[in-house]
DNA sequence: CCAACAGTTGAACGATTGTTCAATTGTATT
DNA sequence: AATACAATTGAACAATCGTTCAACTGTTGG
């Protein structure tokens, strides 16, 4: 590797490290779907929609007077969490109800909970 | 309340249910700030960084090696980890070490993983 | 005291993201 | 068939965010 290529612009100080750190690391694809999945947390709209799911089943209708906001906005932040797997939804009529996908959704908030909490 | 402040446009078709929702909700303020805590998790490089220090303990100078990025772009991330305290940082020397601060950063990791590769 | 290097910081730029708006789809009712 | 309402969708705009760049602080060694 040329050296223009290296960004870091530093002398390596612990080369054992970096190699051990770089052979534990994860795919970068992996990561990539690691911080899209945490990303749906990491919004205002989609926490308070996922606190609400948590709670119950819910149609778009019930979400956006909860959070006071458009159906729209509502729907198109369903669309993201339901492309992460963190919600299901299922048609009654006029209504789209929409539940949580997965019993993690639960453990990472109340993990996120506990960090914020406990200091 | 006027009608003209009512966002969501729609006759509200299950008004126990937004109640009931409405009274498990978090604090708003408490949800802000779990928001952030989870941005914190939501981007590649941030991800990265926290999986670098799940394994050991690094110098700036490391984790710029290891992710091949400029020292700043490192410090400025860094520094919104830390002041979500999910990193801690001790000088030695001309060296800054990071390491994680909170045992939730791995179990957090861990239940996104599980998310991510449980289907 | 000065040079060298690790790290931090603020401003600026480009990229990404969230909401709005308007148009459209799907379902039930008359 | 026509109307009404729930929900979805795409485009556009404003706001937020991440990296770069340049200047700066802090520490060590000559």
């Amino acid at each position: 590797m040329k050296n223009s290529e290296i960004l870091c612009e530093c002398d390596i100080t612990h080369p054992e490290s970096i190699k051990h750190v770089q052979e534990e690391m994860l795919e970068e694809k992996t990561i990539d779907t690691l911080a899209s999945v945490f990303q749906m947390f990491a919004h205002k709209t989609r926490a308070k929609i996922l606190l609400s799911l948590a709670t119950e089943e819910l149609c778009v209708c019930d979400i956006a007077a909860v959070m006071n906001m458009t159906k729209s906005a509502i729907s198109h932040q369903l669309a993201l969490l339901k492309k992460s797997k963190l919600v299901k939804s299922r048609r009654e009529g006029k209504n789209v109800y929409y539940s949580l996908d997965d019993e993690h959704v639960q453990k990472i908030i109340e993990m996120g909970l506990d960090h914020i909490l406990e200091r």
